[in-house]
DNA sequence: TGAAATTCAGCAAAAAAACGCACAAATCCA
DNA sequence: TGGATTTGTGCGTTTTTTTGCTGAATTTCA
């Protein structure tokens, strides 16, 4: 086989599993590894491909630039923005942490007037610099990991408080096993807020549906409102929708 | 699978759940967990994820403190690493917030166990970068300047702590007028922390000394110990000194 | 504190890459 | 045409990379 027929099948399956073993190339074509290793490199000297060892990668392969940037901004704008529609003046608002959570903080109107009660440190800053927003910060231990305040004390003075609204960050969610997460304190918080909460809100990035982690929230039964990035209508959704959750 | 493959499956764990455990990923990629050991190290090395005992997070969540050019940050350090000295391990300490106090909790022995309750979101954050270190945030009503918590509640809570050690960030201070400061809250605070503490101490950078702003905490009487970046018998000290203040 | 889990350092085996070289096919040039 | 040159390919050897393992050291947690 020619050197060119044997670039444009490289190509070709790269592009059509994104990814190729030298091996796998070598056997295909019946050529030695040392030839597939020579056109792998000119290819990725082209910057057709992405060369690593053992292989190589379709171009379509990001690694490298999403590093510093929340994952998943986008989709997680898109969400913020349906949530914010929900806040209304003087409302009580209960949140956790997370980056899905400090997206709607850092989207939140300006001239809204409402209180906002958190167990999370970054989203108390976020929530900080809406001026026409009163913050209130529940107190207790410290969890290092995920700057939350997690504890007896903290669940209790959740629990006093009668709030509209509750925002959750989700983890995992599935619509037979629930709200699940994977730390316990994390889970203690969220179920408090879920009991005093007159309507519970769950925002997911789509890709976290239909999957589930070891420690149990609450059923989805528990949940009033699901929103993500997704029209409402998208066929991910319907299952909870059956369970009887508003989908924005 | 190749190594390129496991890292981009490992960062979408990570920026899925925000955390991940070398195990879990060692049986879901089939590889040893050395393997995984190594992945996250590398990993770490590049900034895309923060690894820990046991497994990595995401570092999505760091934003927030910009610990942006400090006044003074050579004179404060120099207060920090003495304060340092007084804190023994099992010690309950009682903070306030600022910036030489942001800088006393950077300097803070990686070994050092005790306990550090704060009204300041800003400490809690850099608190909690020390593993051994227990951090209590008091929690009320966020008054969005300062980022520190004030209210009946905040107080009522501080007095219900004996502390073995208070060190009190300075705003203004004078041998005759006593501690003063300029924001109501912020006084109520400090008050509260005095009256519940075995010592206090006041860092005061030299230039604060001999200053007074319109509302009292306290007498300089009531002051035990203060700090700041002269040598202890300066001439600008001897005021405190005869005061019965100890001079460190 | 002591047991369990985790990490670390160093080693060894396997896989892959790099290198030098030989040789054949293609190309060039007078 | 025929010899010189370039190009492409494969082979053996050496290096490098990757991986898993062992045992000691460290950390965690009850």
């Amino acid at each position: 086989m020619l050197k060119e027929e044997r670039h444009a099948y490289i190509l070709h399956q790269v592009n059509l599993h994104n990814k190729v073993l030298s091996s796998h190339l070598s056997e295909q074509i019946q050529v030695s590894e040392d030839t597939i290793r020579r056109d792998l490199a000119e290819l990725a000297q082209e910057g057709k491909i992405i060369k690593v060892h053992g292989g190589a990668l379709s171009n379509s392969f990001h690694l490298g630039i999403t590093s510093q940037d929340v994952y998943a901004v986008e989709d997680k704008k898109t969400i913020a923005l349906k949530a914010v529609q929900l806040i209304q003046d003087g409302m009580f608002v209960l949140t956790t942490g997370g980056t899905t959570i400090a997206e709607l903080a850092r989207m939140l109107p300006k001239d809204l007037q409402a209180t906002f009660i958190t167990v999370s440190l970054p989203a108390a800053f976020e929530y900080a610099n809406h001026p026409n927003i009163e913050v209130i910060v529940i107190g207790d231990k410290l969890a290092k990991g995920s700057k939350i305040t997690v504890g007896g004390e903290a669940i209790s003075k959740i629990k006093m408080i009668k709030a509209d609204l509750c925002f959750l960050g989700n983890n995992a969610m599935d619509a037979n096993d629930g709200l699940t997460d994977n730390d316990w304190e994390v889970v203690q918080v969220k179920r408090a807020m879920i009991s005093t909460s007159k309507k519970v809100v769950v925002l997911s990035i789509s890709e976290k549906l239909d999957t589930a982690e070891q420690l149990k929230i609450c059923d989805v039964e528990e949940i009033d409102i699901l929103i993500t990035e997704l029209p409402p209508n998208s066929k991910k959704l319907q299952p909870y929708r059956k369970k009887g959750i508003q989908i924005l």
